[in-house]
DNA sequence: TAAAAATACTCCATAGGTATTTTAT
DNA sequence: ATAAAATACCTATGGAGTATTTTTA
């Protein structure tokens, strides 16, 4: 049984006459006669009945003939969508990212992407710390991560997308509110605000790490889940952070930032999983790239 | 493109190894792969990437694999279904039937042919005139009939069920309650009961000839539209009726049926639409004249 | 280097064509 | 008598086989 058989028989019901469907079908009558008949054979069922006035269909014909159309859309429809996927113009994708992004990065890709690919259907996850969206790239419910470099990125396809400075979060009415710039020996003995989860935050590391550095030790006095709440506590005086220069999108009454000097920045990366040929993807990190060369 | 390609796409997608989908397919590898490779030309789409150690899908084989194995599936069933409908396992057929029959050969016939063919949709209407039915069979509401003989019967195949003996209908307490039999002449000047639209029932016909023939006017004293009625007004005293034999099922209360004697009856016959191919009409025939056959 | 897919070719099965017969109206 | 499907037979496309090369892990 073909494709072929299927094609045939629906020329020869729609048009209730083998000479007429050959001729639709670009082909001589008694080919396609033995086509039907073969059908009819390996069914085991006669589909049409045939004197040499009339052509008609069984009650059996009458079922197949609909199942046999149903069947042909399907295929055709099976090749459109495949390469509609192929396209990326249809597919799956969700996005993670870190913290800093959320609230700049993340929306501005979002929009762009949903007005690109309509037809794709878009996950953004959003405060996800980086190694979390490491474990959730291998495990597929993630497919592309915006996060902060990771010591072990096996399995993982990595590229650089920005370098973030960093800025130093302070009450309103902190003495160092009105610097045009801080150092880190600055923030010797202030309250510090960071980020909960701590092991696995990479700008918890990075933040340890400078004060290490500056022979300081850091005096946490909160951790916070969110950014969001991380602003809202350091504009309550509940303490001071350092934060990436994305997160100063967040405006909150009574809360200023000032450039953290004397730092490199940290880096944000891209992360797919190596190998993964989703066509979406490509589009994604394309248009992410796009995004941030022209700010 | 022919089902082949699918079934070989699913093949190597399921196995993920050319060889031994190839082996599953009982045949050699190079066709195989060419196959495959026409497949992907024919839609201009890659569904596979391979390597010389890993065969995988692409996003769009992933949807196309879904896609093959619902059609493959389809198609199997649309045959079995056909062979199904071929048997007269499966189908739809709509019974009608006369007023006299509706209360005992019909619903032997729903019980028979339910459980006979349980996959097969029927519907029974009884307490339909003769002319209505040959209509209903002409414009397809109707595929088998259960009448009486017509005048004309062009384009319906008619085969006689059996024939039906003529009763008359009495209340209790009627001067003729006790006879064993009547005749025609007995009836002169009696109080008729008969069928509503009276131009199109078999039956009143057949009582003005009867009358006719005797010499004798019918004495209409009402008309009602069902078997079920025409009793009960007959068990309150209102009148009498000529009525075949099967009517006698209904059993009221203060009612008597009398043979009428001097008549050959009535013919019942089943009617259907002249090449009706349905199979589920020859079963049902069938067991139609099995039911009558042993009473 | 070894396993597996791709290539190159050969062959034959069968889809499709041509000529003719059969059949039903 | 005629239109149309079936039959008989032929042709040739292309599906499938065998031998070999290429590729990559």
């Amino acid at each position: 049984m073909e494709l072929r058989h299927l094609r045939y028989f629906v020329a020869v019901a729609e048009q209730r006459h083998f000479g007429r469907a050959a001729e639709r079908l670009h082909m001589a009558q008694p080919p396609l006669s033995q086509q039907i008949r073969q059908l009819e054979a390996e069914l085991g069922v006669t589909l049409l009945t045939r004197t040499t006035r009339r052509v008609d269909l069984t009650p059996a014909g009458v079922a197949y003939l609909d199942d046999a159309r149903q069947i042909l859309a399907a295929v055709d429809e099976a090749g459109e969508n495949a390469v509609r996927i192929a396209a990326g113009r249809t597919g799956r994708l969700t996005v993670g990212c870190v913290g800093s992004a959320t609230y700049s990065l993340l929306p501005a890709l979002a929009k762009a992407l949903r007005s690109e690919l309509p037809d794709v259907e878009f996950g953004f996850r959003g405060e996800m710390l980086s190694p979390d969206q490491a474990s959730a790239l291998h495990d597929e419910s993630l497919d592309l991560g915006l996060l902060r470099r990771l010591p072990d990125t096996s399995g993982l396809s990595v590229q650089d997308v920005r370098r973030e400075r960093l800025l130093v979060a302070l009450p309103q009415d902190h003495r160092y509110a009105d610097r045009k710039r801080l150092r880190v020996a600055d923030l010797a003995g202030e309250g510090m605000i960071i980020h909960a989860g701590s092991g696995r935050s990479v700008m918890n590391s990075l933040i340890h790490e400078l004060f290490a550095e500056a022979d300081l030790e850091v005096n946490v006095v909160h951790e916070v889940a969110e950014t969001s709440t991380l602003v809202t506590f350091i504009a309550a005086g509940l303490g001071i952070a350092v934060v990436p220069e994305p997160t100063s999108v967040l405006h909150v009454p009574g809360m200023v930032y000032v450039p953290l000097a004397g730092t490199p920045g940290v880096d944000l990366v891209a992360a797919t999983r190596e190998g993964d040929a989703n066509p979406v993807l490509a589009r994604a990190l394309a248009r992410l790239m796009e995004l941030v060369a022209t700010p």
